[in-house]
DNA sequence: AATGAATGAGCTTTCATTCAT
DNA sequence: AATGAATGAAAGCTCATTCAT
């Protein structure tokens, strides 16, 4: 049970928390590399395609944090909706913690990138990884696959756009909210 | 009846567009010049502040564009459930006329600009005017003041997610299922 | 007796201030118009020659004042020595006033400037007026002219290394021990 | 026996020269690159801190050479008049030799550099190892701290005028006549 | 005489990447 | 696997100057 990271799991979460702060293009390899203190050459050995190549081990590294954190969030909950609110909490939490001036860690990877084919195509499989763990545990409350992955898509957007409000005005209190927003009270 | 545009306007518009597409630090401001046809020394003399000024602006003009979008949409509505869903429509027929790769043409020239207090403080009143105008025809069919601030904020971070989630997977669908997403079917 | 500083003259004052201040080419036409609120396309109606022209004018304007300051100094003084001393003591007094971050008003105008023949022959012109109205200070004590010019380039030796060692201590003792060093205490 | 000079030793030397015949705002990295013939990326390597490193470093390389000239002038020479009459003979010739249009090459590279702290602090510790060079001749002929630091000061200030008049005139008749000025025939 | 928009060459600097060791 | 010097294209920006009004 050593947790010595490995050189390139520390390039990789210093990319991801680069990227995801600054935005891809506007974070420079050397910024990476003084943040993990590997020396200049390093980068390329472990990842040959440069930094295309690392913003898309970066964005798959946060799309396993992120169902982390949803599987947490649905584990203990009685109801689809108690899950939900769980998750919106969580990333509230999450937004307090960091700098308040992080993008959605996910979209910017994607959305910032080099205008490269298969860098939009890794987009979707990301995107797609993350509503597929959703709609498990909406499946696992007695929705039907249809039912389960038209919610599990409502979440995240829902989420991708209250994030980006929260970051807009540097508060959390969108997030907090989007429950209600998901489900409003009857009547 | 041509305005003939200015040529700080043409430079406007061509920043909206190029900052939309490809995002603020992809995009040069050779490119940007390029496109106006403007030499390199026009910019400066319009726009002291260079490239982020020219970015607000960009955002400004962008807003304004997106809320004429939103009055037409409301303007022939018999309800404001019908207005929003035309609004959701129009945008998705925008994403088909563009090249099914621009941002939301607003929080890409936010969230992907310079790490700058001013720039920062931009986006949220940006963004405000956009909550604002949907809330006034949110108003204007009967809901209070708070009903129809909530009502907007959530148009507008459904519309952001969704934009987001047809950017990734180069589809405009899934504006098309946000009004499904924001009005479910009672029962 | 109207004070009302003509156009040309404001012109010429601010770029004598900045140019001794930062050097010739750190400073930017630019600043010269906004520190004396002209318009930018006033500068070529009063100097043709642009930048160049303004500051061998500058020069001409900072000489003029240095004579003053030069027959101020020796008005009074029953001896050369004297005068000498004073003017020592006035250009102290003016290091004092100042930023403690002016060149010689001078030199910096003629040595930072362009590799231009024309304007190093107004150099040498410039130190030749200097020259010339200490030696005629000089002549009125009795000195021959031989004598009288030599000793006029001596004081002006000194003062323009005395103001260069000044500006790089930002002190002006050594500007206040200049008289010493030009007169040693005989024995 | 050739030193093979290193990149960064390339560098400096160029840079010292440019620097002290043009000016420092007036003399571009790409002229000095070009002057060596290394790359544009070269330099950055070398000194990170860029033109402004690279100045301070010249400024050194430059005070190093004038110590070694002041060694040899005062190295065999029976009294310290004689030790400050070679040096000023030596940088005569020197004068003579450059292109009559090198400011003295140590103020230049410091008065004429940015508005910077650093920079300014660098310039009085530069001027302080000449004249201690200067100052360990004096005390090798018996003088007293006191006398000999005067003495040297004295050297300087003198050099340091007698060289920009000198240019002014674009003769080295000034340096020359310096020992004349500093020990005038008693009497 | 006065104006301010227009101009494009030039500036310093940063960039992702390559390569010899 | 690891290193750090080398590379040159491109970045954003400022410059002195011109010109139509």
């Amino acid at each position: 049970m050593q947790d010595e990271p490995s050189t390139s799991g520390k390039l990789v979460a210093a990319a991801a928390e680069l990227f995801g702060r600054k935005g891809y293009h506007a974070t420079g390899l050397a910024e990476i590399l003084a943040a993990t203190g590997l020396p200049k050459g390093s980068l390329y050995h472990h990842f040959p395609d440069g930094k295309a190549g690392l913003a898309m081990a970066a964005a798959d590294w946060t799309a396993t944090a992120l169902i982390r954190i949803i599987d947490d969030a649905f584990a203990a909950a009685p109801t689809y909706r108690a899950g939900a609110t769980h998750y919106c909490h969580k990333l509230a939490r999450l937004f307090d913690i960091t700098a308040h001036d992080d993008a959605c860690p996910i979209s910017v990877l994607l959305f910032d990138g080099p205008e490269n084919a298969a860098f939009r195509a890794h987009a979707e499989t990301v995107f797609q990884r993350l509503i597929e763990a959703v709609a498990a545990h909406a499946r696992r409350f007695g929705m039907s696959d249809t039912v389960a992955r038209e919610q599990a898509e409502t979440l995240l957007i829902t989420v991708e756009g209250g994030w980006t409000l929260a970051r807009a005005r540097q508060k959390s209190d969108v997030l907090r909210s989007l429950p209600m927003r998901l489900f409003p009270a009857p009547g």
